[in-house]
RNA sequence: AGGCGCGUAGCUCAGUUGGUUAGAGCGCUACCUUGACACGGUAGAGGUCAGGAGUUCGAGUCUCCUCGUGCCUACCA
């Protein structure tokens, strides 16, 4: 603690250790609020600073066991990016894991790093350009490049320092990036042998087109938005002459005019009866003339694509804007001509139109149509627009020649077996993204395989699919994996290639020569077919999700040193394979944990990548991989979304967005996380509320009060010369071996410390489920319940009690006797109580580990047993006894201080005057009770207890299924008041009595019902009758009004 | 157009394979500045589980329909 000291006790004289953060504890010492801000930054340093949380490579002959650790990749941010809420979530829920398994034992290693993410990188620094005056092109590649670098270097570390911030136990000596020089080596790597498999194709398809950032974008990176939009009906004249019947022209509809400029054709539906006769017309194109020759004339044609219903029933065909369109075309061989450029403006030289905006020449052109008499119809019509995510502009559709990788495909060559690069594109074995195309390429997977739909067995995709299916990988909440399977099953061929400059630059090499391709690991000098040195890099960079799909095993070290093209298959050793120490030690990982949104951009596609490639890879063993064992992680879990206090999702424009970091500085990180945590029930979003927020800042404050409280007496113990032993279970665990030594205290020990006991021990196995369930909530919610409720309300209390400086203030005579016995008593409560609170710390620990961390610090004065609170142990339910006696004790003297308390307020007894009570109830309930007379006294100020042989049903009573109290206390009741609460539990009870009593009278319910329940509504409707009687004499008693 | 969710106390949410009289936090009411804590203590009030029908001995939980609401996927010019 950094405030200054006051020094009020001389207990209070231990220096401080260097290498620990905190000082030693002292109430005195501690402010009467916590206040994080103090602590935190001082621990988040220390457990970097410290590198608890860094784990050894281990040897290549250690074999290590993936089973037995517990590794994790974290979902890298973008590079650019600033920390909000969903990483925040995010990273709890991921720390809160690591450190658990950790304190269980495991080897947990937790990998950061972060991703170059190309876009949004290339954007921002296009933006600092363009405020300089600059742009990109006029730097030139080499230049901008070297800029974006300067860029990483100046802030590239922001996001992960806000990282460092939240506490997450992440490995730092692992952090990656995801241009480093040793992922660009794998993401060539994996490049060549997918082109050497025949899996990477190059070819001109209709890709979606983003005209701001000049660039492909993949399907994934396309938003659609309910617009609404016209449909323009349009007449195309006949160049050949009108029918016999005379007509003369054909109506087309289409939501985009200016793409006329571009037609090849028109398509009817062949079934199409109004149509049939002018199959095989010519039509003279309006407006395409260019400069003033004759426009061009294109036909007529049948094609199913076109639907009767739709519009006119005749479509335009522009094969080079559209991807239907383009299909048509391939079935046709129609030309496809371009009309726009890559900023989407018309490109036709010689034409009215050339060098207009596309939006531009769509209202020229309609007003030229309507001109010429040619526009029949406007009419609205609603139309889902597509936006490129990253730039907000109108995708435009575009034929372009791009790098796909075929996922539907069977590989080249079993096993991978590389082939001598051919330098020609493969073809393809589905259709590319955005191709077009309307019948479905895949078709679900069926009992025991795929029906034959053209979807090869070993393609990446099935493999991909199995891995699920099979249960190699779960999802969690399980409700995923079909929305998993519903994409892999439709998927089509990723268009991997950006046409930017900040990402890994394609390894391929085109000769001008022969215009053969050369692809290969090393910078090449000639040409792989014709042997021209004339050759120049593909300039096109590779998607970042390509990168990012394969870190699962890239971080851990694939390919290793000897990469495929310079090892001989007949070697076969295992680092020769590609298998590293790292990939042996922890692939596959066990868990992945992220957001929904990018289950198809990054989790799929690391389930293709990595069963692809790693089924090439041997188990540490030598033998071959199996699915289970080439799978990236064992294990998805997929939390929800954060959004704000009314539901609504942050955005930026709406500017709603909440910071992670400002909410941090209001209320600690520990609170923050502990909401978050107490809120990520499977499932649901998350509506972020600063009330809850309020309410676990308020959770934190009251633990540092109860350490207070306890670090005040273990002052006064010293002063007292009361030696009270520090819990030593909070040495570093050995996960497999059991403590020998539980926690606490022989059976002989006071109710409460035997009690608190067996709560730890319950508590500890529900968390252990909860925590093995990914229910962060109900972990929280149960160490909630016991901090606070179990140990703060009721524990500490009944410890007041047993504290006791002073031996001879408590006897009537004072003897050196009953002076030994309370310096006995208050050394067992505080011996008990320190390692009651030391357990406590260490169960929450993973969800508070700054608070938790400081008090621990604290309690060992410097001293601790290990560097960190989250290198110990975790709590285990076999840590702790379980004493089912005190258990039920404890919930009758709960119940009976309750009933004593609420019936002292009914009597309006005041709150400092003690009282007398009269009880009723059977030998075997009330005999314990005998020696908890001084918890009566302290918790209900009882002054004294009479016991009844009769049932008590007077006004100053009340009764329980296990006992009638009385209160002894000479004051008028409100009647009014008691009748209303006695009338209203007697409706109660007879509506309850009324059901149990169908329900046993009910035959088949008797017959049916399995006998605990039968058994359990016997026993419940016993009581509820009992209460009932009690509730009808106490209501009769009241005197009449 | 398909698909997946959600609707439980004033608010935000739990509620395991159907099983006894539905819970928590915050908020609210009353009282209490008792030497850990007013970011506190004690005791309370508050719900016909969106609506309807069905299956069952028994439904917040399973089925169907209706209403409201959110999201994802999609090649309709």
């Amino acid at each position: 603690m950094s405030h200054e000291k006051t020094p009020k006790s001389p207990a209070q004289t231990q220096p401080e250790l260097a290498a620990q953060p905190a000082t030693e504890a002292s109430a005195s010492n501690l402010p009467k609020a916590y206040d994080p801000s103090i602590i935190e930054r001082r621990w988040a340093e220390y457990w970097v600073s410290e590198k608890l949380f860094e784990v050894q490579s281990p040897a290549a002959t250690a074999a290590g066991n993936p089973a037995r650790n517990f590794t994790q990749l974290l979902p890298p941010p973008n590079v650019t990016g600033r920390l909000h809420m969903g990483h925040m979530l995010n990273q709890t829920e991921m720390d809160i894991l690591t450190r658990w398994h950790r304190m269980r034992g495991q080897t947990s290693l937790w990998v950061p790093g972060t991703d170059h993410a190309g876009i949004a990188t290339q954007m921002m620094v296009e933006r600092q350009l363009a405020s300089e005056g600059s742009s990109r092109k006029q730097l030139g590649r080499d230049a901008f490049i070297a800029r974006v670098w300067e860029w990483k270097r100046q802030y590239g570390s922001a996001i992960t320092d806000q990282m460092r911030r939240l506490g997450a136990s992440v490995d730092w000596s692992r952090e990656y990036f995801t241009m480093d020089d040793h992922l660009n080596v794998a993401v060539k790597e994996a490049f060549v042998r997918l082109y050497e498999q025949g899996l990477i194709y190059r070819g001109a398809y209709i890709v979606n087109w983003d005209p701001i950032q000049q660039t492909a974008v993949s399907d994934l990176e396309v938003t659609h938005e309910d617009r609404l939009g016209k449909l323009y009906h349009i007449r195309y004249p006949f160049a050949d002459g009108p029918l016999p019947d005379g007509t003369a022209s054909i109506v087309v509809a289409t939501t985009r005019p200016e793409t006329m400029l571009g037609d090849t054709a028109v398509a009817v539906n062949p079934t199409d009866a109004r149509y049939t006769a002018v199959i095989g017309k010519v039509i003279s194109l309006p407006l395409s003339a260019v400069n003033g020759a004759a426009n061009r004339e294109i036909p007529i044609l049948a094609d199913d694509w076109a639907q009767p219903e739709f519009g006119t029933g005749a479509v335009k065909v522009t094969p080079a804007h559209d991807p239907n369109d383009f299909a048509i075309g391939q079935r046709h061989s129609l030309a496809s001509i371009t009309i726009l450029d890559t900023s989407a403006q018309i490109d036709l030289p010689g034409s009215p139109y050339h060098g207009l905006d596309r939006f531009a020449a769509r209202e020229r052109i309609v007003a030229d149509l309507e001109a010429a008499g040619l526009l029949v119809a406007i009419k609205d019509h609603n139309l889902a627009i597509a936006l490129s995510q990253r730039s907000g502009a109108v995708i435009e559709p575009r034929l372009s020649m791009q790098w796909f990788l075929a996922v539907n495909k069977s590989p080249e060559g079993a096993g991978g077996t590389p082939k001598g690069a051919e330098g020609k594109p493969k073809g393809t074995g589905g259709k590319p993204e955005g191709a077009g195309g309307f019948s479905p390429l895949n078709t679900p997977a069926q009992e025991g395989g795929f029906s034959p739909g053209g979807v090869a067995r070993d393609s990446i995709a099935a493999k991909a699919i199995a891995a699920v299916r099979d249960g190699h990988i779960q999802f969690t909440p399980e409700m995923y994996s079909k929305t998993y399977f519903e994409w892999m099953t439709n998927i089509h061929d990723w268009c991997i290639s950006r046409q930017l400059w900040w990402g890994h630059r394609i390894p391929a090499w085109h000769c001008t020569a022969c215009h053969a391709i050369t692809v290969a690991r090393e910078t090449p000098t000639a040409c792989s077919t014709c042997g021209s040195s004339d050759i120049a890099q593909e300039t096109d960079v590779l998607d970042t999700w390509f990168s990012s799909g394969l870190l699962p095993f890239t971080v851990f070290g694939w390919p290793g040193t000897a990469s495929l093209s310079s090892r001989s298959v007949a070697e076969g050793s295992a680092s020769s394979l590609g298998l590293t120490p790292d990939l042996a030690a922890f692939y596959p990982t066990a868990l992945l944990v992220t957001g929904f949104d990018i289950l198809f951009f990054w989790v799929a596609r690391m389930i293709m990548l990595g069963t692809h490639f790693m089924l090439d890879v041997p188990m540490p063993g030598g033998s071959q991989r199996t699915l289970a064992e080439a799978v990236p992680f064992k294990e998805v879990y997929i939390h929800a979304l954060v959004r704000d206090a009314d539901r609504q999702k942050m955005s930026k424009t709406k500017g709603n967005v909440i910071d992670p970091i400002e909410i941090i500085e209001r209320f600690g990180t520990d609170a923050v996380r502990f909401t978050l945590a107490s809120m990520a029930s499977p499932g649901t979003d998350i509506a972020f509320s600063e009330a809850r927020t309020e309410g676990n800042r308020a959770f934190a404050n009251k633990i540092w009060n109860a350490a207070r409280f306890l670090f005040m007496n273990l002052d006064r113990a010293r002063q007292a010369g009361i030696e009270v032993a520090l819990p030593n279970l909070g040495a570093p665990s050995s996960p497999t071996a059991s403590s020998s030594a539980k926690v606490g205290s022989p059976d002989t020990d006071a109710l409460e410390s035997r009690w608190i006991l067996s709560r730890l021990n319950a508590v500890s196995a529900e968390v252990h489920r909860a925590l093995s369930d990914y229910r962060f909530d109900e972990a929280a919610s149960t160490i909630y319940q016991f901090f606070w409720g179990d140990l703060c309300d009721w524990y500490l209390e009944i410890v007041k009690l047993r504290l006791n400086f002073e031996p001879t203030n408590d006897l009537p005579f004072p003897t050196s006797e009953g002076a030994e016995r309370s310096v006995d008593q208050t050394r067992a409560a505080l011996t008990n109580f320190v390692a009651v609170f030391e357990s406590a710390l260490r169960l929450l620990s993973p969800f508070m580990p700054f608070l938790t961390e400081e008090i621990w610090h604290a309690l060992y004065a410097g001293l601790p047993p290990a560097k960190s609170i989250a290198l110990t142990r975790y709590p285990q339910p076999q840590d702790y006894k379980c004493d089912e006696a005190a258990l039920g004790e404890m919930q009758t003297l709960q119940e009976l201080i309750t009933t004593i308390r609420a019936l002292r307020k009914e009597l309006a007894v005041p709150e400092r005057e003690s009282a007398p009570i009269r009880i009723h109830g059977d030998a075997q309930i009330l005999d314990p009770l005998q020696f908890s007379q001084d918890i009566l006294a302290r918790l209900a100020r009882v002054s004294g207890i009479e016991v009844s042989f009769v049932a008590l049903t007077g006004n100053n009573a009340r009764s329980t299924s296990s006992f009638d109290v009385a209160v002894l206390y000479e004051r008028q009741i409100d009647v009014p008041a008691e009748r209303e609460r006695l009338a209203k539990d007697l409706a109660k009870y007879e509506k309850g009595l009324a059901a149990a009593e169908r329900q046993l009278g009910n035959e088949t319910f008797m017959a049916k019902a399995p006998a605990h329940i039968v058994e359990g509504l016997r026993k419940q409707a016993a009581e509820t009758r009992t209460l009932h009687d009690k509730a009808k004499a106490a209501l009769d008693a009241l005197p009449a009004q």
